[in-house]
Formats: C-alpha cells, sequence, structure tokens
DNA sequence: TCCATATTTGCCAAATAATGTCAAGACGAT
DNA sequence: ATCGTCTTGACATTATTTGGCAAATATGGA
C-alpha cells in the first residue's frame, strides 16, 4: 500500500516536524484523508502537489514526478516484465517526440 | 484519440481480412464497442487481450505490453519530462527486483 | 497513571470515471 | 436503393475513487 510519492512527504514532514494537522489545512482536507495520502491508499490531486511542495519547500517538479511514478508503478506492478513494458513505452515517446520536430 | 494497441489489432485484423463483427462477437461485445477499442477510445479488459491475440493468432505478451504501454501512455502524455518519469519508476523496479532477491 | 495530541482505520455516501448498448449516420460496393 | 461494414454521440449502468466522520490506536508529557 506504500506509495514512493506518500514516503517523500512523510519525510520531508518528520524532517521539518509539522504535523499532517498543518499540510491538511493546507489541502484543505481532512487528517485522516491526508494520513491516508502519506500512506499510500488515498492518490494526491495534481493542484494538491503542488501546495505540498511548497509546504515542505521542495521541488515540485520532483515531487510530481513520484506522484507520477506512482500511478504507472500501479500498472505494471501487476505485470510481468515491467521493463519490457516500460520499454515500449518509452519507445513510443521517442517516435512522438520525432514526429513533432519533423512537423 | 488513437493507442497503439488500437492500431496494432486494426492492423492485424485487416491483414487477415476479419470483419470487426467478428472479433466483438468472440469478446461477447456490441461492434460499436469493438469499434471504439480499436479506436482507441475504449480499452479492452485483460482477458480481451487474450483472446484478441488468439483470435488474431499474434504473440499474447508482445500485444500485452502494447495494452500495457498505452495505460502508461496515459498517464504521463499530460506531463512533460515523461521520459524522466520513465526513470524513476524503471528505478523502483529494479530497487524492489533487488528487494525480492534479497528475500 | 491520566490526559492531550497525533496518527490511523473502517465504513459510508457522494462524486467521478469507465463501460456497453442503442440508434442513427457515413461510406463503398453491387 | 440496398447490403454490409464501420463509426459516432447520447445515454444508462456499473465500477472505482474520493473525503469525511467516528472510533481506535499510538505517542509523549506531567
Amino acid at each position: 500500500m506504500s506509495t514512493i510519492f506518500g514516503s517523500k512527504i512523510r519525510t520531508l514532514r518528520e524532517e521539518k516536524q509539522i504535523p499532517q494537522r498543518q499540510l491538511a489545512a493546507k489541502l484543505e482536507i481532512d487528517t485522516a484523508t491526508y494520513c491516508k495520502i502519506e500512506k499510500g491508499d488515498r492518490r494526491a490531486k495534481r493542484e494538491q502537489v503542488l501546495i505540498l511542495a511548497d509546504s515542505l519547500q521542495t521541488d515540485f517538479k520532483e515531487l510530481l514526478h513520484l506522484w507520477s511514478a506512482d500511478k504507472i508503478y500501479d500498472i505494471i506492478a501487476e505485470e510481468e516484465e515491467a521493463t519490457q513494458i516500460l520499454n515500449v513505452v518509452a519507445e513510443s515517446i521517442v517516435k512522438f517526440k520525432h514526429k513533432l520536430t519533423k512537423v
């Protein structure tokens, strides 16, 4: 149930000794819900990632990458040959970019 | 709206000159739904991928990879720096596997 | 211990997303 | 014009996700 994103924000929060309650308030959600986000059984919304990055004084993009990674990880965790699947995606991204530069 | 998976099964189907109706029957869905799957605005279920691989006489795993890739692609297409996100995922997969071998 | 605060869990209702079907239309071939 | 195939939009149904409440469980200090 744990996520890279959840672990990250928990670590950051503990380092800064901020209670969940405080971050929950910034996100305008229940502490219970915030707790679930850290634990990884609720997913933060994209806008919330921004607020969290700000509140935890950390790089937004980096945090966003972890957040996206979790979503992807959910998908391929079920499949064996996960890395092969990633390759397929990576390839199609390359192709897509190639298309863009051509236009 | 198009998907790697959809394009693939369409190509295979056309090569073999099978009407959508026939595959739809195998999947026990409406032709409209099947059409949407090819076009990429409905997603096939995992079991259906198996049936399709069988009906189109193609490799199941390969087809499954494309199918998974589409799901992932949906997620990162919205984000810039898609490849970086893939790296984060790839890393965490490596770490996970490492953990497994240790146990 | 008792008390206060912080975190976590289970459960529920509401919101949101995804699915499949029907009906109608487009298109080419005959 | 009719047939068969394919495509699309609107819609109802279903499945999934969400957030909150209340209760339970830590955690730490006096």
